[in-house]
DNA sequence: TACTCAGTAGACCGATCAGTCTATAAATAA
DNA sequence: TTATTTATAGACTGATCGGTCTACTGAGTA
């Protein structure tokens, strides 16, 4: 167990933070203690500071969000079956934290304003990026191109919006019925391209 | 146009903040230069201070929402025709604030953590109030108990979780794209329904 | 050895934070 | 009128904020 080196330990402990308290709520002092790393390194590595280290957390989570459901798709040659394993895995995820774990990216969103554009990019980057590997699994897997983007985004936002509300309910449950309502009408649609086709 | 009382500035401008900047970004300085009150009228309206402030701002959100969407639902005989228009309403809405404002309520869930337990409360009991509207009324338009169930949750997390990822992107099209996806299938699966009655 | 330089360390800064306090004003009651 | 309550007003406090600055350490190189 060598801990990684102080740059990805800053980076690590940004991206848990901003799930538990957000950017604002983020304080350097705590997170340098978590970290434990002094001032120093945090401007040695992130000359931009907070906002740097935040987009740096935030790029991190879009590589691993990427290298997650790549894996996923290749494993689940239907792409609903891939989502549903996501979404389990998500549920245990929240689970184990005790609710206190949301997404970083959403986080990061939600608590800056259209002033701190650069960061407003960097989230609306991963969001992208996330959305194009979904559109590309699933009209891969024979979906209509138009129907796959709005799907992508279905998928995507349901999973956001659901871990607010469990996260605030305590309970996986919101996310459970709003996933268990979305796959299974994607199923039934499925089968109605089927037949016209 | 006489101005509201400052108890009810006080609430509407936190509200607005809370959009904007989240809780934690929410400054009680600039908060009350914008509702033009002093500090001695905010501790007088609301000893518990900001996070008082910022539950009554939650729970006016949630009266606010109830009746809004009591009169949609009673103005639309076909729920998923209310839902449309809802969102149609919540594109616009969002489009004229130049993406600057998302919802007070995810903002307050999202920078709670579990140590905040009232607020936290406070958020978890206004999305049950949406949940439990929107249950009853799509069941009372024929759909059975359980599914109305998911599907109340799954339209109020792809609300929630549509407006952040536009907001982000600085464009209405996520949130368009996931109800233009869910639309369409709510009202396929509602052809299986009459098929199989 | 002496020099360089990336990285570590934390004292320190002004600004701002949420919250308290006393004083005053305005409204209501006697 | 006077007394009492309700609300406004903002100076002030200690803590914490993000960020700067100087000093130091240690590995690599001449």
């Amino acid at each position: 167990m060598n801990k990684p080196d102080t740059r990805t330990r800053l980076i690590n402990t940004m991206q848990i933070s901003l799930q538990r308290n957000g950017l604002h709520g983020t304080g350097l002092t705590e997170l340098l203690s978590l970290a434990k790393a002094p001032k120093g390194s945090l401007y040695h590595h992130f000359p931009g500071g907070k906002e740097e280290l935040a987009m740096a957390a935030i790029a991190q989570t879009a590589d691993q969000l990427e290298r997650f459901f790549s894996r996923l798709f290749s494993e689940h040659a239907d792409p609903l079956d891939a989502v549903a394993h996501w979404i389990q895995s998500a549920l245990r995820r929240i689970e184990a934290s005790e609710f206190s774990l949301g997404c970083p990216l959403a986080a990061a969103a939600l608590d800056s304003g259209p002033e701190d554009l650069d960061l407003r990019l960097a989230v609306n980057n991963a969001f992208n990026r996330i959305h194009r590997q979904f559109t590309a699994h699933i009209s891969a897997a024979g979906y209509p191109s138009d129907y796959s983007e709005d799907l992508s985004a279905l998928l995507f936002s349901s999973y956001e919006g659901g871990l607010i509300m469990a996260r605030a309910a305590g309970d996986t449950l919101p996310l459970e019925r709003a996933f268990r309502a979305l796959l299974g009408q994607v199923r039934l649609q499925q089968k109605a391209f089927h037949h016209e086709l």
